[in-house]
DNA sequence: GACTGGTAGATAGTGAAGCTATCCGCTATC
DNA sequence: GATAGCGGATAGCTTCACTATCTACCAGTC
């Protein structure tokens, strides 16, 4: 097929199909001659995914790209991982201030306990530090026992993941499992986190009214606060 | 205190801190003369506030102003998380599509199984109908059953959160911990996850050998690894 | 009481990100 | 051979989050 197709079964515009071939997103279709390329399925399939990645997972141009580079690497899914994860972890900002020490000790404490083969100068590992930190800074050091309630969560989370994507399937679509339910499975889980949240906090505030979480303001501008 | 003091003490340059005010996330001091105004502990609380949310949590200045006013409104506790809700999911794209149907199906058959007290229009049930659809659209439906698989886990991370939030609190503590607890929360996990699927995966793919998710490039700036 | 330096508020400028539009020479197809 | 579409290059646009500059004013110091 030719772009113009590759734009209708995919519903991304010509130009921006043309940017992402500029942006190194996209391979080049195959030429046919100087100035006329034909795509493929794989093409359309790339797409989807680049769009999936940055819509759905709210990656940028460049951390897709870095992703999209690690699934085609040769290397092995662990280091795969890693890749993905150096790609999608936003940058962290200082990594000092009156709280980081604190923060950086109590996260290598968790390593440990939990038993972890995990890296305290990991991404992940850096971002949690972060956010340890900025309870501390706003004063809610209350709140950081959640640190230790979500830790045996989120590792049965993981093994849920992990067994899901490498149950009985070529390299290539564990690997590109491994993205997935990194990127996609997070925006997923997230928004099944705060529809619990709704749920919740019905039940324990014994809301039984009529209450509708909807898109927003009833016929007025800005504020949906009456 | 005056600006150059509330800068020093929060770290945020003063044209930000005017910046802020004038997108209306800071509220103004207290004028002492046309010209002059005095800040007080409650612009550091609320300026940490304003980094933890864009820093930590990721949200833009427009989103940290809407969660900031659904703190401020005096509404109950379920009103702002509604709020806090709508404020902080991102904006789902196309509403339809081929496989749109089919993953809204699929979350309201969720919603009804496991008795949830929540609405498939809210903004989270529309995100995740979107991550669900984007999971078929790549060809992937073998990995939407994640979705059952997730829901009993953010059930249990919900019921954490809520029973952590409203403990023996004051009306305040409770509404500024459902916001830093969606927000500064969902970071947290999302770093725990990354980090379990570290140990996860060199668990059972059997790595031995030394590792590290450092990041990036051996040798070069930034790390703080050995 | 002149001087220095900080202040509020307004306006304008900056740089990155993610497209979008236009142009050019060429080509496939009718 | 007319015409619609193509690949590639370049330039422009909009939004976001600041950052810089300017003006009139004020507070403390010598």
């Amino acid at each position: 097929m030719r772009m113009a197709e590759l734009s209708r079964r995919t519903g991304v515009p010509v130009p921006t199909i043309k940017y992402y071939l500029r942006e190194g997103l996209l391979l080049p279709g195959e030429r046919t001659s100087p100035n006329q390329a034909i795509y493929d399925e794989s093409h359309v399939r790339r797409l989807r995914m680049i769009r999936a990645l940055a819509e759905v997972g709210g990656l940028s141009i460049a951390k897709v790209r870095d992703v999209l580079d690690a699934v085609d690497s040769p290397d092995e899914p662990f280091e795969v991982l890693g890749a993905v994860q150096r790609s999608i972890e936003p940058p962290v900002g200082a990594t000092d201030g009156e709280h980081w020490a604190q923060a950086r000790e109590r996260v290598a404490k968790l390593l440990l306990e939990r038993g972890w083969r995990a890296k305290i100068g990991s991404p992940p590992a850096q971002t949690l530090i972060a956010a340890l930190a900025s309870l501390y800074d706003v004063g809610r050091e209350d709140l950081t026992d959640l640190l230790e309630r979500y830790a045996p969560m989120a590792e049965k989370i993981a093994e849920t993941d992990v067994e899901r994507v490498t149950r009985g399937q070529g390299i290539e679509d564990t690997i590109e499992g491994v993205v997935i339910g990194t990127v996609i499975g997070e925006t997923m889980f997230g928004a099944l986190r705060r529809l619990a949240h709704q749920h919740v906090t019905a039940m324990t505030l014994g809301v039984v009214e009529e209450y509708d979480f909807g898109p927003g303001t009833a016929g007025g501008s800005g504020s949906h606060l009456e």
